[in-house]
DNA sequence: TACATATGATCAT
DNA sequence: TGATCCTATGTAA
């Protein structure tokens, strides 16, 4: 499911499986026929990610554009899977088929549209690395919205999603209440830095984790790592993994969020 | 079978 | 804030 590692990894997964040959392009549920024909039978040059934004560019000039929502799944099969009617697209090469359910938006637009898109975008931690902490840091620091909020609005920082804003406050020790402008640029540089040495290991894993090896305890097995890999999400009720203390539920910008109240600070504590 | 839920975003009220 | 869209999965009935 996907937040920004996910789709930057999907990018990079897209280019090297699609980009050797033509392409074979269908819409087995019907819904993108016609966006599909666009692009059938030619060549990907390239794939990208803009935080959960992803664009595939055709030799033929036109650009598919795919934004996974909360469901969407764009998944790698053999050859011979059958697509099933929920399969809005079919990207098929000699040697595999990549298949696409449940997206939020697929379509196939021009480069003023992409343009446009990229623009309401802010700072990408996959793309930017290290250099937009000044990006973000001018956004941040400038806004009275909770962090907690900010952090999910993808024209203060794109490709961060629900998972990994709680995680992030969390290793902040700061909680998600606590206003962009009451931070100091010191803690802003390192909401920053921690963000970006995150997505960096979900895309390499393709998976979120975001647990130390220190605060691990024994030996890193895959077993442990899948039911320790969180800190504070989905954990409310919980004892928290730092310290005695109980992991808090509650609400920011219409979803739920978790966060420790003794290893986070508000702004007096 | 039905319902709740999900790592998202938009549009209506 | 609430409804809505999109699909798959797990749990309850």
């Amino acid at each position: 499911m996907p937040e920004g590692h996910t789709i930057h990894r999907l990018a990079a997964d897209l280019e090297k499986d699609l980009s050797n040959g033509p392409v074979t392009a269908l819409s087995p549920q019907g819904r993108f026929s016609d966006g599909a024909s666009l692009i059938d039978g030619t060549h990907m040059l390239r794939s990208e990610a803009w935080g959960k934004h992803l664009f595939c560019w055709w030799e033929n000039g036109h650009i598919l554009h795919i934004h996974l929502g909360l469901i969407g799944k764009f998944r790698k099969f053999d050859l011979h899977h059958q697509p099933s009617e929920t399969v809005r697209l079919r990207l098929e090469t000699a040697s595999v088929a990549w298949q696409l359910t449940g997206p939020q938006t697929c379509s196939v637009i021009d480069e003023d549209e992409w343009a446009y898109r990229i623009s309401k975008l802010g700072p990408d931690p996959l793309r930017l690395g290290k250099r937009g902490g000044k990006e973000f840091c001018e956004n941040i620091l400038s806004t009275s919205i909770p962090l907690g909020a900010a952090l999910l609005n993808q024209q203060f920082i794109a490709g961060i999603g629900n998972v990994y804003r709680s995680e992030i406050l969390f290793l902040n020790g700061i909680r998600p209440d606590v206003s962009g402008k009451e931070l100091t640029l010191k803690q802003a540089e390192e909401i920053w830095d921690t963000t970006v040495m995150l997505l960096r290991k979900g895309k390499a894993w393709n998976r979120i984790v975001t647990i130390t090896p220190e605060d691990h305890g024994s030996r890193v097995t895959k077993k442990a790592l899948d039911e320790n890999a969180l800190y504070v999400y989905k954990r409310g009720g919980l004892s928290c993994r730092r310290c005695s203390g109980f992991i808090t539920q509650s609400t920011s910008a219409g979803r739920s969020i978790w966060y420790c109240p003794s290893c986070q600070k508000g702004t007096n504590a």
